[in-house]
DNA sequence: GAGAAAAATCTGCACTGTGTCGAAATTTTT
DNA sequence: AAAAATTTCGACACAGTGCAGATTTTTCTC
C-alpha cells in the first residue's frame, strides 16, 4: 500500500518534527501513557484527524522516528581508524556502539521491538546492522580470519558478533550501569574471537 | 491485575489445549490470517465470548502457549555429558539449541517478539536463557575461564554468548537452511572464546 | 491589499478488535 | 429426575484507528 503522506510543506516540516518528538517522548514514558494516535497528536499540538495529513498511520510515525534516529547515528558515527591495531579498533567500535545505545536507547529498543511487525522498521534495523557487519568483517579479515563466505568465514562471524552486540546492549540498556559492564564483556568476546585469541583483559 | 482464569475442569482441559493449538496454527500463518480472539476461538471450535471463560485475555493465551512450549523444551533437552571434552559439549549444546529452534521456531520467535509487551512471556524467556547460561557458565569455567562475577568472568561471557545464540538462531530460523549454516558459525565463535582459542574448523 | 489557491485543521463517521456479563444450554452430580 | 456445576452464547460497551468532507488558516499572485 502506497504511503499516503504528501510532500511536507515548510510549516509542515516543523509539525512533522513535533509529531516525531511527541512519539519519542511517549516511547520513553510508555509505562505511564500508552502510545496512541490520540496521545501523539496531543503531544504535537494537533487533533487526531490532523495527524493523518502528515502520516498515513501510527506505524508510519514509528518508522519515521526510527529513520530519523538511524540517520542521526550515521552522522554521529566517527570514522574508524582502520590503520590502528585491530584490538584498538574493536575496542573503539564497541565503545561507540555503547555510546549510541546510551544516547538513543529508547528509540533503538523500539526499532528492535517493532521491527517484526513493521517491515519498514525491520529493514532499516537490519540495514544498520549490515553496515556495521561490513566494516567489522574487514577488521576481522585484517586480523587474519579467512576472507571467505562460508559459515566460519569472517563475514559470517562478523554478522553473528554484531547481532550479539545488538542483543546484549538491548538488554543492558534497561539497567543502570549496564552498558559499561556490557561494554567490557563485548570487547572481551570480540577479542577472543580474533586469531591468537588473547583476551583483552589479560 | 489478577488473572481471571478459573481452575480448568476436565472437559475444559481439552478445550484449553484446543485454544493453544489454534493459537499456534495462527502464529504459523500470521501473514495469511491475523491472530485475533475471534480467529483463535474459531480455530478452537467455540465463540469469542467462551474463550474468556478459560483465559482472561489474548495475552494470557500467548503466555500459556509459550509456557507450554518451554515446558516441552525442558522435557526434550538431553542431559549434557559434562565429562566429555569441552569442545564436544559446546558443539552438542549448540546443535541441541538449533534443533529446538528447528522444531519450535514459530512459538520461540513469538516468545522473543511478544516478550517486551507481555511481562509473563518476557520473564519466561529470560528464565529459559538464564538456565542455559547457568549450564554453559560451568562449561566455560571447566575450560579455564575465570570463575568470577566481573564483566569478563565466565558467567558474563556465558550469558552474552547465550543471547548471541538466541539472536542469531532467531534470524536464521526464518530462512531455509539457515539453522545449519548458523550452527557452524555459533560453534566456531563459542570455541574461539574458549581458552586456547583454537577454532573448531581448523 | 484583495482574491485565489494551497495547506492545515477539525469533526463526525465507520469500522475493527477486545473484554464483559447475564441468560441459556449442556453436562455432571446427587 | 432434579439440582448443581460447567460451559456456551450473544449482545453490549468501549478503545483505538483511519477516513473524508467541511472549514479555517496560510501562502501566493496580481
Amino acid at each position: 500500500m502506497a504511503a499516503k503522506r504528501r510532500d511536507a510543506p515548510s510549516k509542515g516540516d516543523q509539525r512533522v518534527q513535533a509529531i516525531l518528538d511527541a512519539a519519542e517522548v511517549l516511547l520513553e514514558r510508555e509505562r505511564a501513557e500508552p502510545m496512541t494516535v490520540e496521545s501523539i497528536a496531543k503531544g504535537a499540538g494537533i487533533l487526531r484527524g490532523s495527524l493523518y495529513f502528515y502520516f498515513g498511520s501510527k506505524q508510519e510515525v514509528l518508522a519515521a522516528l526510527v529513520a530519523r534516529t538511524v540517520a542521526q547515528l550515521h552522522m554521529e558515527d566517527p570514522a574508524a581508524d582502520l590503520d590502528a591495531p585491530v584490538r584498538d579498533i574493536v575496542r573503539q567500535a564497541v565503545r561507540n556502539t555503547a555510546r549510541t545505545w546510551r544516547e538513543h536507547a529508547t528509540v533503538m529498543r523500539a526499532a528492535v521491538e517493532f521491527g517484526p511487525e513493521v517491515p519498514e522498521i525491520g529493514q532499516l534495523w537490519r540495514d544498520t546492522i549490515a553496515n556495521n557487519t561490513k566494516v567489522m568483517a574487514r577488521v576481522l579479515v585484517r586480523a587474519g580470519l579467512p576472507d571467505e563466505d562460508g559459515p566460519t568465514g569472517a563475514a559470517a562471524l562478523a554478522q553473528a558478533l554484531c547481532w550479539m552486540t545488538e542483543r546484549n546492549f538491548y538488554h543492558a540498556s534497561t539497567q543502570p550501569g549496564g552498558l559499561d559492564h556490557m561494554t567490557e564483556t563485548m570487547v572481551e568476546i570480540w577479542c577472543r574471537v580474533l586469531p591468537g585469541g588473547n583476551p583483552c583483559s589479560s
